[in-house]
DNA sequence: AGCACGCCGACT
DNA sequence: GTCGGCGTGCTC
């Protein structure tokens, strides 16, 4: 076994396979499959993934491994296949698959440098060059560049006086941090603080200290606890008491958080009957995909909690997600509360040291759990006991970009190498998951009422039309206005929410509400400002913005989008009372700024919060009694066959947050599109009758999930080269397929042109194709050379979620 | 992805 | 005649 085979660290077709190195002696019985090492290739120095070891190759001349670059594998057995299986799932590279599955911390950082040759001396340089060697071995191959001095330098490295070297660095390093320890007994230590002077009391006192701890501690703790200065420190080091040395140690995201420890609770007879077959599952080893379908506030984190418990018992180890925008401090304190110094916690509010630091807790089983928004699907963990998705419905768990995983698919994937269960949770399952549930693929858990049997929020809908039409122009309807100012006397809180997605993209009338809608597609038309023409990005259908509604000849036809800051300077005007807290992309950029005003909030600090997606979940405030809706369709007639799915799990999500402890809760919802089923079956939360509604529609329109879709998306900086091949690849798709699919396209991009590249894509519908994922390899490989040479894009999404 | 190798135009 | 443009093809 001196051979091994290496995954290179470049992402394309040609380099797509393993390269044999031979493994020197001397890292023999170090280096092992799943180990990153630094290999030769070509003139460079990279990285790559060691696979495989084996004793012979097909490969005459090989080169030798410089030198492995981790000290224990950071792929496991079970990583390294689950890489090969997102290779074909996703149709990506296998570098881009372990790339994916590993913190952006290890992801190799090259530098390229110029040294003189050994033997050479400065003075064999010409004149102009050799300043730059005059303090240094090295000069930045950047550097160079940037002078302008290619040339001259490759002329000196034909002669060879000068080389150039290529180095793999890691990205980021360790921490480290300075400790000091005793480096006598106890005992020696009380003789040697009995010799010092009266005065020393402070180095005296540092002396009592590792009397009783002989263990390093870091000097700064040390310092500051003891309240000594770091020369009495000094002091005791040069007299050969105290040692000094450098310890690794994990940068601390909740250095400053204490987390009150949390008992299970007592569980409700809902809870008791949903939890027994995920423990029982988890006792047998028995791999199953359970979907937690539970109302807002029936108590599905205990169950999880719970789960997890009986997990960590049994020896093995837990993945928790949670949607990257619910990570708040919330759902962090309840699973610290729990578990403790258990968890680990991985999320995009972390520094890239930060998160390889909880990444190497996990690596190094030195937690049990992993909590974390998409990408923590990948902890290498080696023995899941379970594997919770919480909010399910989420669509934040499929990555946009390559390799496009869903977090669902890879959990699934990887409990069934543990036989172990996926557990689903949604008060308001994708459909997807909740079609799978009654089919029996998955396992349905209901948990239909609210802990304590609180009721749930009463909702009411209000017609903005009317509104308009009783000559309220504000945004804060009637009824809104006067529950608002209820709030503000009885001292409740109040959460105001926004919906900012599809800002003005679509065209509506005011009046009556009408949204132009595609004829042939049953999708709103989106709005287009340079040719003020209204399209379909599905069929392509277009026709100009109309003047007066078709409906009802008003000329109120408006686009749509209002900012949280404008909703803030409104309610300033007339609710000059109400303290405001407003939640956005603005507000909450800065890091912790997010918890802050969440944690100003629950302490009182203000009436009313008011934001967008974000305070949509995870909020669990006692004293929230009113939550408003400001406009509950402006993502419903977004381009996008999910769209009335999205608002009503985003309407049910919001209302959850009212009156989920003592005091009873109200919701508001305002809209212009009272009568849509997303919106009235979202004000009667009846998720089953909108589930019905909703698959009917799916099914006539064949779509998920009766159908699965995927999207061939081609860009090009000429028009005419992109339709061409978007043509051909239709076309060929449409031959190569079965009769049952469908390919619709070419189309034009709902965005049709990013950075000067035009954008057509081909949407194939589907429901049994095994020959797809060869076909679309097919066009991958008939379109190489373009996409090498010509700057051609082809991007494949299988299952997409975003049709942009 | 880089980089070397290789084959045609404008310079000393 | 050479220097250098970037088109092609390879990297264990």
């Amino acid at each position: 076994m001196k051979i091994a085979s290496v995954i290179v660290d470049v992402p394309a077709k040609q380099t797509d396979k393993t390269f044999d190195y031979l493994i020197p002696d001397k890292w023999k019985d170090v280096i092992m499959p799943g180990m990153r090492v630094s290999v030769p290739f070509g003139s460079r120095q990279i990285q790559g993934f060691v696979t495989e070891m084996k004793s012979s190759s097909d490969f005459k001349k090989l080169k030798e491994i410089t030198e492995p670059m981790d000290l224990t594998p950071v792929l496991t057995k079970e990583l390294l296949m689950l890489g090969d299986w997102l290779t074909e799932h996703a149709l990506c590279y296998k570098i881009s698959a372990y790339q994916a599955m590993l913190p952006a911390a290890l992801k190799a950082k090259y530098q390229k440098k110029l040294r003189i040759t050994d033997g050479t001396v400065i003075g064999d340089l010409p004149k102009n060059l050799q300043p730059f060697f005059a303090e240094r071995d090295f000069i930045l191959w950047e550097e160079i560049v940037k002078k302008g001095l290619v040339p001259e330098f490759q002329k000196e490295v034909a002669k060879g006086t000068v080389e150039v070297i290529y180095e793999v660095k890691e990205k980021v390093k360790k921490k480290l941090v300075k400790h000091i320890y005793p480096l006598l007994s106890p005992e020696t230590l009380a003789i040697e603080k009995e010799k010092l002077p009266p005065q020393a009391s402070k180095q005296k006192e540092a002396i009592d200290y590792f009397i009783k701890n002989s263990e390093p501690i870091e000097l700064r703790r040390f310092t500051a606890e003891l309240g000594i200065s770091s020369g009495t420190v000094k002091g005791l080091i040069n007299k050969r008491i105290l040692g000094e040395k450098m310890i690794e140690v994990y940068r601390n995201p909740y250095e400053n958080r204490t987390f009150v420890k949390t008992e299970p609770l007592p569980l409700t007879e809902d809870q008791k009957k949903a939890i027994e077959p995920i423990l029982s599952s988890i006792g047998n080893n028995e791999h199953e995909v359970f979907l937690l379908y539970g109302v807002t506030g029936s108590g599905k984190t205990e169950i999880y909690l719970q789960s997890i418990q009986k997990v960590i018992e049994e020896g093995k180890e837990a993945i928790v997600l949670v949607p990257e925008i619910s990570l708040t401090p919330q759902m962090v304190t309840r699973f610290k509360g729990r578990f403790g110094d258990q968890v680990a916690v991985l999320h995009s509010g972390l520094s890239q040291g930060e998160k390889y630091d909880e990444w190497r807790k996990i690596q190094r089983k030195e937690v049990k759990v992993a909590v974390g928004a998409r990408s923590a699907i990948f902890a290498p963990f080696e023995n899941i006991g379970i594997i919770i998705i919480d909010e399910e419905h989420e669509t934040s768990y499929k990555q946009e970009e390559t390799p496009r995983y869903h977090a669902r698919d890879v959990a699934i994937q990887r409990a069934k190498y543990y036989g172990c269960p996926v557990v689903l949770g949604s008060a308001t399952p994708s459909l997807e998951s909740f079609a799978r549930a009654k089919k029996g693929v998955f396992h349905l858990l209901t948990l239909s009422n609210r802990m304590n049997n609180q009721a749930l929020p009463t909702v009411e809908i209000v017609d903005m039309r009317e509104e308009l039409r009783a000559g309220n122009r504000s945004m804060f309807s009637r009824t809104l206005l006067e529950k608002l100012k209820d709030r503000l006397e009885k001292k409740e809180q109040t959460v105001l929410f926004l919906n900012k997605r599809g800002h003005s993209s679509f065209v509506m009338c005011r009046s009556c509400g009408y949204v132009l809608n595609c004829p042939h597609c049953d999708i709103s038309l989106t709005y287009h400002r340079f040719n003020e023409q209204m399209k379909c990005h599905y069929c392509g259908y277009e026709q100009h913005v109309p003047v007066f509604c078709p409906e009802c000849q008003s000329d109120h036809i408006r686009y749509f989008g209002t900012g949280t800051q404008k909703v803030e300077e409104e309610l300033a005007k007339i609710l000059p009372e109400a303290r405001v807290i407003r939640m956005d992309v603005d507000t909450t950029s800065k890091k912790g700024a997010h918890e802050r005003l969440l944690a100003d909030f629950q302490e009182g600090k203000a009436d009313i919060l008011l934001g967008t997606q974000m305070i949509a979940k995870g909020l669990d405030f006692p004293n929230i009694t009113l939550v408003g809706v400001l406009s509950a369709d402006t993502m419903l007639h977004l381009p996008d066959f999910r769209s009335s799915e999205k608002t009503f799990q985003l309407l049910t999500q919001v209302s959850g947050r009212a009156g989920r402890h003592e005091l009873e809760g109200e919701v508001v919802i305002q809209t212009y599109s009272p009568e849509h089923y997303s919106v009235e079956l979202a004000g009667e939360q009846d998720y089953d009758r909108f589930y019905q509604k909703e698959m009917m529609i799916r099914k006539i329109h064949k779509y998920p999930p009766f159908y699965y879709i995927s999207l061939v998306t081609v860009s090009h900086e000429q028009l005419m080269k992109v339709v061409s091949v978007t043509e051909k690849i239709s076309t060929f798709l449409q031959s190569r397929l079965s009769n049952e699919s469908i390919v619709l396209g070419p189309v034009a991009s709902p965005i049709p042109r990013i950075n000067n590249r035009y954008r057509y894509q081909c949407l194939i519908k589907y429901k049994r194709e095994p020959e797809l994922g060869k076909a679309l390899k097919a066009v991958l490989d008939r379109y190489q050379q373009e996409i090498v040479s010509d700057g051609l894009q082809i991007s494949i999404d299988l299952n997409p979620y975003i049709l942009m």
